[in-house]
DNA sequence: CTGCATCCAACGGGATACTG
DNA sequence: CAGTATCCCGTTGGATGCAG
């Protein structure tokens, strides 16, 4: 069997972008428009401000993410998705779907799983 | 805005599978067929024993892998994907043209945020 | 061949306090 | 309002050795 890793690799790579704890939450609440820092401080419950800042600046990194700044007292800061990234969240759409049709099967195979583990 | 958490709870289920070091590239490696432990292990390029094994448990609980032994000396052990692994295989294609589309966007993103900051 | 057990280092991420 | 700075801890994952 060839090198396995080399062949899944862009598919790792799309995972790294959004595998953080709190990346998905940032995209959702960014999807339909541009977003302010407290905004999705709200938005996303239990996020704290470190974690969103460090979040968003990963993604503004990877080119996910508009970062712009409107220098006014207080400072104001929009946060808003990049077409790439658009495109990316409808891209996640069909994973959605999966996980909706199959989060059953799933809950049921662990059950499973754990009841024989226990005997 | 909503709680953003909930509405992407689906979705961040499924990446928590599929997010571990090495859950893809066991996917990919069983996406063509059963394969065998030292299979896996040769063409999982840099996976160790330990985490070979804990990533197949973890994919099995899901639902994701099925497990076969052959009462046979030495052992032998298959693990296939289920339905329902093929199908999200199938589902990350999407994800995998995603990425080779826009790994040069972001490349390119990330270098010149890393300039940027330097400064 | 196919694992499990143990030890250990690195990293992600939470709590809290401070700032332009 | 929108962050930054520290401290700290739990989890992930690597290395190695043993076993059915």
């Amino acid at each position: 069997m060839r090198d396995v890793i080399e062949e899944a690799c862009p598919l790792t790579e799309v995972i790294d972008h959004v595998a953080g704890k709190w990346s998905i939450g940032v995209l959702v609440a960014a999807a339909h428009g541009p977003v302010r820092f407290t905004e999705l401080e709200r938005a996303i419950n239990g996020i704290s401000r470190r974690m969103l800042t460090l979040t968003l600046r990963k993604l503004e990194r990877d080119g996910l993410l508009c970062r712009t700044v409107y220098p006014t007292v207080p400072p104001k800061v929009e946060y808003t998705l990049t077409a790439m990234a658009q495109e990316l969240h409808e891209t996640l759409r069909s994973l959605t779907d999966w996980a909706e049709r199959h989060r059953g099967n799933i809950a049921a195979a662990q059950k499973h799983y754990d009841a024989a583990e226990r005997q």
